[in-house]
DNA sequence: TTTCATGTAACTTACATTATTACATGAAAT
DNA sequence: ATTTCATGTAATAATGTAAGTTACATGAAA
C-alpha cells in the first residue's frame, strides 16, 4: 500500500485505498493509524485530505513497518505453556524455543534489509519489462491498469 | 505427549492423555491418528488398549512429527495473493518470499536435528536436577507429580 | 454552512480451531 | 455369549480471533 502511495502524486483517501485493497476504509484507517504513530505516513482531514508517505523510501524497511504494525508474532508455532511445571514440556520448550528464536531472528534481519526503495526499484524494473509506457501510473485508476484483469 | 508415552510403561488411553493435555479424548485420537499413519505410534482397542510409541526415540525428529501432523505452515505471515497482477505486489511477494523461505528452511532444518531421544535426555537431566528419585514416573499419576501445582 | 475526509468506539460477520456428542468397530474380560 | 473397555469417525457445537461494518464525532476546505 505504501508503495502505491509512493507512486501516486498527492494524498490518497482511505476510500481509494480500500478500493485498491478490496477492503473497508475503516480497516485502512486502523492500519495506517499505527503507521502514523511511527511517523511513516501522514494524514489530513477535509477537502483534499487523505494519506501521504511521510518518509523517504530509502529510510523505511519492512522491519520498520513490522514494528509499526505492532510487531505481531511471525511464527505460526509457539509454546503450549510459557512456564510449564512439566519437565518434559520444559525440555521441549527449551529446544523448540531456540529454533523459534533463530528462525524469527533470521526473518526479521532480512526484513531490516528490504527497504521500500529496493522494492520500488524492483517494481519499476517489472514495469519496464512489461513495456509499460503510460504515465497513468500516478492516476487514480492505478490499480485497474496494472492488474491482469483477474477479478 | 510422545515423550510422556515414552516414560510410561504400557499403553496410554486417549482418556488418560486427554487428562494430561487438558483436552478432549477425541482431539487426542485425531492427532494421534495422523502420527499412526506415519508409523510413529500404534493403537489397540479394547481392554488394556491405548496408545504406544512405535519407533525408537533416536529415530524420530521434530521434523518427522511436523510432517506427520500434515506439515502445517510454520509462518504466521504469507502472501496476500499468490500470483498477483499488481506489479508492486509481485515485487513485494518476491522479496518477502525469499525471506519466508529462508526462515522456514532454517526452522525445519533445526527440527530435523532435534530427536525425541535428545529431548528425553534433557528431560532426565532436569529430573536429576530436581532430585526426583521416585519411580512413580511410569505411573498414571505422572502429570500431577511433576507439575508445579499450577492448575 | 455544506461537503469531505479522518478518528474511534461499538458492533456484526466470517472464519478457523477446538471441543463435544453420538455411534460404530473391535478386543479382552467375565 | 455378553458385558466392558477402548479406538475410529462423522457430525455438530462452542470458542476465539480477525475482518468488516455502522455510527457518529472531529476538523478542514470549499
Ligand atoms: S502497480 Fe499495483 S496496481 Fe499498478
Ligand atoms: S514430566 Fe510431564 S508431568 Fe511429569
Amino acid at each position: 500500500m505504501l508503495l502505491h502511495m509512493a507512486e501516486f502524486d498527492g494524498p490518497l483517501t482511505s476510500d481509494a485505498l480500500a478500493g485498491m485493497m478490496q477492503t473497508n476504509p475503516v480497516v485502512i484507517r486502523r492500519i495506517l493509524a499505527g503507521l502514523r504513530k511511527e511517523g511513516l505516513v501522514h494524514s489530513e482531514k477535509g477537502h483534499g485530505g487523505g494519506w501521504r508517505l511521510a518518509k523517504d523510501l530509502e529510510s523505511v524497511t519492512l522491519y520498520d513497518i513490522h514494528l509499526a504494525l505492532g510487531a505481531p508474532g511471525v511464527l505460526a508455532l509457539g509454546h503450549r505453556t510459557e512456564a510449564p511445571g512439566c519437565l518434559v514440556e520444559q525440555a521441549v520448550n527449551s529446544a523448540m524455543g531456540e529454533a523459534f528464536d533463530a528462525a524469527e531472528a533470521l526473518l526479521l534481519s532480512q526484513f531490516q534489509q528490504i527497504t521500500l526503495a529496493s522494492l520500488s526499484r524492483d517494481f519499476h524494473q517489472r514495469l519496464d519489462q512489461r513495456g509499460i509506457t503510460q504515465q497513468a501510473l500516478s492516476e487514480a485508476a492505478h490499480m485497474r491498469n496494472c492488474s491482469d484483469g483477474d477479478d
